[in-house]
RNA sequence: CGCGGGGUGGAGCAGUCUGGUAGCUCGUCGGGCUCAUAACCCGAAGGUCAUAGGUUCGAAUCCUAUCCCCGCAA
């Protein structure tokens, strides 16, 4: 059981994670590195990433550099003398410069079985594609986008209902568990080469990607919907307003409905459900989000809506 | 000081512009109908209209300040 020295690297709640699995474990944590603050949300205010909010409460050294290739900040890393460079969710890439400072190396928690979804979003590329299981990549990294050699990797199922929340902190805890393992018996490591012409692709999650697109399968539409639980929600146009869903299901009650609906329709039934016509069937929509309101369940969203649609039966 | 929407019985909303009896769809409770019901009929309870000031004979509504929630954009 060695002791490392590690400088972590992360931004969101993932990289929290296992953030505090270092923190708490025997190794020493000597630095944080996190994306600068400069993203505003509404009004004034300035949201600090939880890595960083995690790095004040405890006061840890935290590091914002603004420029990757600021000599300052290159000589601060390796003054850290580091053994490891965890990096988890960090938002930018390093250069093979910084990857070559610790004693060690740089070890990346990635949310995919690699080499599928490489890149930014793998968790909810994952759910999007219909895939039944994704995991944890442990590599050590090097200058391409998640193309190092792998350390470990672990499975685990996407389950039918899990939404991109639940399994983003499934992975997130799968991820700090692997990681500490790793660190607390790092004698026996032994890599595997990526198979590049396995590779696929995660690339950011643009809002125009979470738009539901009502000609496409229930399968499809209902992956879009999980994927984009709880941000940034999937969502479609219906009288110049977005309505974001958060939550569907398959309507199978056939007897209910006109043959003849066409694609792209949306309905009421029985003041109860607000169904969607799709490609090979219906969705039942259970959850939904107004702009400027909050996300409410169908019943009570149609207690005040339900004239806006076309009522049946 | 990026743009914008909102806070009204337990839920979702209308009413605010143009000040004058607190309204809608539900839920809850009671009763009725029914073999039965998530259906239908009758009835009831439940609201300091976010908070604090101000204007007014009179404020959910107009003015000022504050708190809270949310969408967009980044």
């Amino acid at each position: 059981m060695s002791k490392n020295k590690i400088v972590f690297m992360g931004t969101p709640k993932f990289a929290l994670f296992v953030l505090k699995k270092i923190y708490y474990s025997k190794h020493e944590l000597v630095a944080i590195v996190t994306r600068s603050d400069k993203k505003k949300d509404r009004g004034h205010d300035v949201k600090f990433s939880p890595v960083k909010e995690f790095a004040l409460e405890k006061n840890i050294l935290l590091l914002q550099p603004e420029n990757l290739k600021d000599d300052l900040f290159l000589r601060e890393l390796k003054n850290f003398d580091a053994d490891y460079f965890i990096v988890a969710a960090y938002g930018r890439i390093l250069s093979k410069q910084i990857l070559e400072i610790p004693n060690k190396f740089c070890i990346n928690v990635h949310a995919s079985i690699l080499p599928k979804f490489r890149g930014a979003s793998p968790i909810q590329h994952a759910i999007l594609s219909g895939e039944k299981k994704t995991g944890i990549t442990l590599m050590r990294m090097d200058a391409g986008m998640d193309t190092g050699d792998i350390i470990r990797q672990k499975e685990i199922d996407i389950k039918k209902d899990d939404n991109f929340d639940e399994l983003y902190e499934k992975l997130a805890i799968l991820g700090s568990e692997m990681l500490i393992n790793i660190l607390d018996n790092d004698k026996n490591i032994f890599f595997t080469k990526q198979n590049d012409i396995l590779a696929s692709y995660a690339p950011v999650i643009k809002k125009s990607d979470s738009e539901i697109d009502f000609s496409k399968t229930n399968l499809e539409i209902l992956n879009l919907i999980r994927a984009m639980n709880p941000k940034p929600g999937a969502f479609f146009l219906y009288n110049k307003k977005i309505l974001k869903i958060f939550e569907a299901e398959e309507f199978n009650d056939l007897n209910k409905l006109n043959s003849n609906l066409k694609s792209n329709y949306i309905f009421v039934i029985n003041k109860k459900k607000l169904v969607a016509k799709t490609a090979d069937g219906y969705i039942s929509i259970k959850k939904i989000q107004e702009p400027g309101k909050k996300i409410i369940n169908i019943q009570e969203y149609l207690a005040a809506h339900k004239d806006d649609f076309i009522n049946l039966k």
